[in-house]
RNA sequence: GCCCCCGUGGCGGAAUUGGUAGACGCGCUCGACUCAAAAUCGAGUUCCGCAAGGAGUGCCGGUUCGACUCCGGCCGGGGGCACCA
């Protein structure tokens, strides 16, 4: 037997016997338990990088040991292929998207292979082929027919040289990523899926969801940040007589007289404005807080506000100050140090529940138009961002609620009070709760029909038209008759012309000569195709439907599909937390209900893994370098923190050449070990090495025990103790796997290493050797193959069955009992297991030293644990 | 600002319901084999101390016979969200 295994040779040899026997192909209609283990599927960028191989390692050794565990497993692999790298690769290197895509994949395709994945290619798909999207365009008009798209005006940002519209990531301090032109607000005809229907939902099912990450359940549900509270009116106060609001006071600075108009001479003469006739009589606001409505002393409105724009026809002032609003930078940091600045309309609102109380009427910067009704009003003494308004322009600040009747006329110092208390202050509320005084004010609201109670969501519907080519045409036709009319199923796919010019900014499907001209499918008249195309993230919104079931003439057979949805694990980046795993949520329920997918949830079990992560270089300069340019620089060279591999900070490390030098196994040994698989892994050089030993390690054991073959049957009887060994790694490395703890499992295999390697021939050792074949070949399944055939059993270790644990031999007979003194470790002893308190308590104190440290008194208080522990407490 | 997670040897990290802290790996030290090296094997490796012994899981306090684990208050690191009314 080889005193090697040489993984260059047999790699290969076991990748291909796997893929002509079709191992790995999910079978789907036996009678086996069925398990549907996915990774997220890349995007082909070019080559695999180190996160791609952690992630699929750890689903492939679950795959691996499902399939061992007698499970159908359906492991599938694919393409998230469309995006616009493809188009900027399209621009910088003058080749086609899809030429360019293609031919990454066919890269990334063959190094994944080399891996030694345990996948069902048969099932692979590429979400930039029309026998994909076209499949998606026909759900796209499913929806569309159930009233779940709609097209609507929306802002956009605009990037005027590129001429294409940025996604909010694109975009960076204002400006365009790659263009760094200034980015305009435009508004454009967007399609929008209607995720918000299923808001309630999408929250709620976070609830059922408890194989998912605490982390990411609360991320998502941030996102769709439910809000309940009250709409209501603010009546405009009548404009007429002395307090004529319409010039406005113009000041935007502190004044303590608030809305003292009657101080400025000029609004004495000012003529009667045309503002009242165009301004409408009242406005909704929103509030979470309605139990606080008599600590009102201001209302704001946001500076794009329907009032505020009619109040600013002819007020310069008040133009001015709302221009400078929409200068603000937009970055967290900017926001975060942002003034609260405020306009003084000098429009009076009424009271909703006091006819003869008005409050002045605020044009603020911190008031967003997208969020509730874009305007709210303002109570200082329990919000913060209200008291520093009201401090800054001198309005009164009342304390409506106070922690206990003491404080009641507490006065507000700088800091509003959000904690609990009970109303004061507050006319009919006094006494009640916050929870009592919001049902209060909204029961007397709706009584009285100037408010309802009513719930606010932060998410918003899901904009998904692209001013891009290299995505999913969106199969709509626009007739200049009919309006909008979808692209009859037949006439599907609706397939991207392959002649497309990116000589020129912009979308080439708008500029191309005759792909967009089309008759109108209802009436016949001239017609344009939609030109925008779908967010790639509605290709990875189904993508995992249709590995379960992929029929040419449908996007997938519905019974097939239920019977291997939802999918038990999921394993991905955690960036993906909210918008991928949302969307997904979304079309998965969204399929529900018209119809065509009984399926809730898509996603059963959801894993995040953690970052490969690599040391930093940097040269006197602040240049980064790679590892073995640092090694060989001249110059002082800095060792900067280890950190995510990027192109960026140079140090990436290329699986393919490591996998040249190492073999599958040994790096997917290493990406498995060491940290927990949600923790950041770092790649080191000692730590492959260290792999690659232990590879070689296995190797020496399993190939020796071939060589010794039958003889060592007639070996020196049974070795319990390693018998034992071998059932205690059966049962934990099988439950480490389960619970996704891979670097417990690694550690489990390397203590049963060492003991069949410190232990002498027997049947026991065989018998171990080759339970420690199977249950690392979920790791390092080539050697595994090698080994299992070395030792001459029959059939692919792949195919072979997990060991089982035989549960008496779990337990060890004797057992080390610990003894304290006052909880402290003086003395430890062996004990038969089961013994029994009273034994145990006899033992303790029979021993010498703990005979020495009570020095003859007698013990207050002894405390057993059976099998564990005597505690004597002197 | 709000929310969440994490602080354990030189390093990555283990530790069922509170019950022998430091499993396993990396690194390091010493030894064996070798002309030598690599590979491999053996022993050791939390800190202080020759030892007996003592201290020890970010810090301070509490609960308990007993706390890495539970509670309160700090400090430090990471992540998410954000003028969200």
């Amino acid at each position: 037997m080889a005193a090697r295994f040489n993984p260059l040779e047999a790699d290969a040899r076991w990748q291909k016997l796997w893929e002509e026997q079709g191992t790995f192909h999910a079978s789907g209609d036996d009678s086996r338990p069925r398990a549907y283990v996915l990774e997220m599927f890349p995007y082909p960028s070019g080559r695999i990088h180190m996160g791609h191989v952690r992630n699929y390692t750890m689903g492939d050794v679950l795959a691996r040991y499902r399939r061992m565990n007698g499970f159908d497993v359906l492991h599938p692999m694919g393409w998230d292929a469309f995006g616009m790298q493809a188009e900027d690769a399209a621009m910088e290197k003058k080749v086609h998207p899809g030429e360019w895509t293609r031919s990454n994949i066919d890269t990334m395709r063959a190094q994944l292979k080399r891996l030694g994945f345990a996948l069902d290619w048969s099932r692979e798909l590429a979400t930039c082929d029309p026998s994909y999207y076209g499949h998606e365009q026909a759900l796209f008009l499913d929806l569309h027919e159930a009233g779940l798209v709609y097209r609507k005006q929306s802002e956009v940002n605009w990037d005027p040289v590129d001429m294409t519209v940025l996604a909010n990531e694109q975009v960076i301090d204002g400006r365009g990523w790659r263009s760094g032109a200034l980015v305009e607000r435009r508004k454009l005809s967007q399609w929008f899926l209607k995720i918000t229907d299923f808001a309630d939902d999408l929250l709620d099912g976070l609830g059922e969801l408890d194989q998912w990450p605490d982390k990411v359940r609360l991320m998502q549900e941030n996102w769709i940040g439910k809000s309940r509270g009250m709409r209501f009116r603010f009546e405009l106060a009548s404009t007429e007589g002395s307090e004529s609001p319409s010039t406005g006071s113009g000041r935007t600075e502190g004044g303590s007289e608030a809305g003292g108009m009657g101080s400025n001479p000029e609004s004495v003469r000012a003529e009667p404005v045309e503002a009242p006739s165009s301004l409408p009589s009242s406005f909704e606001v929103f509030t979470t807080r309605p139990d606080t409505i008599f600590g009102a002393s201001f209302a704001a409105i946001a500076p794009d506000h329907p009032i505020a724009q009619a109040l600013s026809d002819g007020n310069e002032a008040l133009a001015g100050f709302i221009a400078e609003c929409k200068q603000g930078g937009t970055t967290a940091a900017e926001l975060e140090t942002a003034e609260k600045k405020g306009f003084d309309t000098g429009v009076r609102v009424i009271h909703p529940l006091d006819p003869d109380w008005t409050l002045p009427l605020y044009v603020a910067n911190f008031v967003l138009m997208d969020y509730g009704t874009g305007a709210i009003f303002g109570c200082p003494a329990h919000d913060q961002r209200d008291l520093d308004f009201a401090r800054k322009y001198g309005l009164p600040v009342t304390r409506v609620v106070a922690p206990s009747p003491e404080e009641a006329e507490e006065p507000i110092g700088d800091e509003a009070y959000s904690g609990p208390g009970r109303l004061v202050n507050s006319r009919f509320l006094d006494g009640l709760t916050a929870e009592d005084g919001i049902r209060e004010v909204i029961a007397r609201a709706e009584a009285e029909g100037w408010g309802q109670g009513t719930t606010v969501w932060r998410l918003r519907d899901w904009g998904v038209s692209r001013q891009r080519y290299w995505g999913t045409p969106i199969p709509i036709v626009h007739c200049e008759a009919c309006g909008p009319v979808a692209v009859p199923r037949g006439q599907l796919p609706v397939v991207l012309p392959e002649d497309i010019d990116f000589e020129t900014p912009g979308n080439p499907l708008d500029r191309h000569p005759t792909w967009a001209k089309v008759d109108c499918p209802d009436c016949g008249g001239p017609a344009r195709r939609e030109t925008d195309t779908l967010d790639t993230f509605v290709d990875s919104s189904w993508y995992f439907i249709r590995f379960a079931s992929q029929p040419a003439d449908e996007p997938f057979d519905r019974s097939e599909a239920e019977r291997w949805l939802p999918v038990d694990q999921y394993i991905g980046g955690v960036e993906h937390s909210i918008l991928h795993l949302l969307y997904a949520r979304f079309w998965t329920r969204a399929l529900q209900r018209i119809g065509k997918l009984d399926v809730e949830e898509p996603f059963k079990g959801l894993f995040t893994q953690g970052m490969v992560t690599h040391v930093t270089f940097q040269d006197s300069e602040g240049r980064w370098l790679t590892p073995d340019e640092a090694e060989s620089h001249l110059g002082p060279v800095v060792r900067g923190r280890v950190e995510k591999m990027s192109k960026s900070k140079r140090n990436t490390v290329d699986p393919e050449p490591i996998v040249d030098q190492y073999g599958a196994d040994a790096v997917r040994w290493f990406m498995l070990s060491d940290s927990p698989p949600e923790r950041d892994l770092e790649w080191s050089e000692a730590g492959i090495q260290g792999s690659w030993r232990f590879v070689q390690r296995l190797w020496r054991l399993a190939s020796e025990e071939a060589d010794r073959g039958v003889s060592s049957w007639l070996g020196d009887g049974e070795d319990k103790a390693l018998d034992r060994k071998v059932h205690q790694a059966i049962a934990a490395v099988g439950a480490n796997i389960e619970a996704l703890a891979f670097n417990k499992a690694i550690a489990n295999l390397f203590e049963l290493t060492s003991a069949i390697e410190k232990a002498a021939p027997s049947p026991s050792r065989s018998s171990a050797v080759e339970a420690l074949v199977r249950l690392a070949s979920p790791m390092v399944p080539h050697l595994a193959e090698e080994a299992w055939a070395a030792m001459g059993r029959d059939g692919l270790v792949a195919e072979a069955q997990w060991p089982e644990a035989d549960p008496a031999l779990l337990v060890e007979e004797e057992v080390t009992i610990a003894v304290q003194v006052n909880g402290k470790l003086r003395d430890t002893l062996s004990a038969p297991k089961g013994t029994d308190r009273e034994t145990l308590e006899e033992m303790a104190l029979a021993s010498e030293k703990i005979a020495g440290l009570l020095g003859g008194k007698a013990p207050r208080k002894v405390i057993v644990v059976p099998d564990r522990l005597v505690n004597v407490v002197a």
